[in-house]
DNA sequence: GCTCGTTTGAAACGGTCGTTTGACTCCAAT
DNA sequence: ATTGGAGTCAAACGACCGTTTCAAACGAGC
């Protein structure tokens, strides 16, 4: 136990019970903010508190002082790097002139990309959340309930507009992953791409150039998986097993 | 320096210059599997070689004196993890009777998925790559040019074939990225899709439904990137390519 | 000026990591 | 029988990790 009898991190089990008292003091807030910085450099893992507190000019025992432990201060970076995307990067403004479901699809992948490949400042959300999912700590849970989940709603509600109604849940699982798997694989393989393809310089332009294009690719590609979803039988009950004849349009 | 004075490990330096005495000693080789399926597990770094040891049942010195040390080791798992994949996966063996393009597309998205969502057995060739995209060790460079470049130049020539003699390189290579992005999304967000999408469970059915979504999926995205493309102005400079007017509907 | 809860600081603790040591076994060649 | 290199083993080394310790510094209320 750190040395107060009522050290600041418990306020992580009773948190508005007490008569609004959030910490806002100086090492409570630089520590935030280096440690999100080097988590998304790093990762949970290779992260260490000396290069944490270094950075932020505090001591070490400062992070079992303020957080309790190291998974303490992870998770109150991921809770502070999600409110500042949500203030930052608000969903109501990308979707704000989209009438259409190609404006719609279009709006989700421009945010997306935003949020993920949007390099300095406090902006390390995408970039945490993108690591928990190739390497999941034990706030990956949290992580999936709090802001995954949501969106990937928000990703079906769009390519279930596409599909139509006789779109099953498969349909429209395999169609969403098509959709955020091109703009993921910008930031997942990006070692690999900035070796391969000199020419992606991972610059503003280059992104919006990406943009346009994974819209277009999967606007495409949602439309022939409807015209093939519309082709199938129409049967009595649920058939997962495309036994039909793949009358292909080529 | 190990016991000897010429180890194994020198091996690394002059490779054919002795006469053929590849070291097929039983530790060498239990070392080789036991390693490749925990650095698969865990990644380079948080692989220990005090467990790649025991599950190898030898002795921790056993590392530096066969491989040098971990990242010796870890190079000759690559290395070994490559031909056996290039055996047991072979290249041709997809692409034999694929006569179309949709079919080229198809069996490389097969491939792909094979090579990397192929769990168990002495396979995990695939899911090393795949892990050396997110977290680059010094062994990236010679991945790259070794699997990911002759690899990526076949993606490369089969989108060429969809996307015509128009396309620039950037056409290309956005469009590649599109198709194995898709793939590669069900590799690295696996602990996110296994929450999300409760119907996923990564069986063999489930890719083989995978492969023919991605493959329609991509085949619809990329013809409709080549009308796009031919629907370009032509540049000043030459026009006799008949620029058909494809109904570019956005 | 004193008190007491809050916050910081240097140092150390216990643990795990990769790697090394040096004695040991085995076995083919002398 | 002896030699000497190849390979194995338990044990230890040094470095780094997260965390703890405890004294000192701070700052508002009396």
């Amino acid at each position: 136990m750190p040395a107060g009898p009522f050290p600041p991190h418990a306020h992580l089990a009773s948190r508005a019970t007490l008569h609004a008292k959030p910490p806002p003091h100086a090492t409570h807030e630089k520590l935030l903010l280096a440690a999100g910085e080097i988590f998304a450099q790093r990762g949970f893992k290779d992260a260490t508190v000396r290069e944490i507190c270094e950075q932020a000019d505090a001591n070490v025992a400062a992070v079992s002082y303020h957080f309790g432990d190291k998974a303490g201060l992870y998770a109150a970076v991921l809770e502070y790097a999600y409110t500042v995307a949500s203030e930052r990067t608000p969903v109501e403004a990308f979707f704000a002139h989209a009438h259409t479901p190609e404006a719609r699809l279009r709006a989700l992948v421009e945010l997306m990309f935003t949020r993920i490949v949007d390099d300095g400042r406090p902006s390390w959300h995408g970039v945490l959340m993108a690591r928990e999912m190739v390497e999941p700590t034990p706030a990956l849970d949290r992580i999936v309930a709090q802001a995954i989940a949501p969106m990937w709603e928000r990703v079906r509600a769009i390519v279930r507009e596409f599909l139509g109604e006789r779109a099953t849940e498969d349909d429209i699982d395999m169609c969403g992953n098509s959709v955020i798997g091109q703009i993921l694989h910008y930031k997942h393989a990006r070692p690999v791409i900035t070796r391969i393809q000199s020419r992606s310089v991972y610059s503003r332009e280059q992104v919006n150039a990406w943009t346009r294009h994974v819209a277009a690719f999967s606007s495409a590609g949602l439309r022939a998986a409807r015209a093939e979803i519309d082709a199938r039988p129409t049967s009595t009950t649920k058939r997962t097993s495309s036994a039909k004849r793949q009358g292909a349009s080529t």
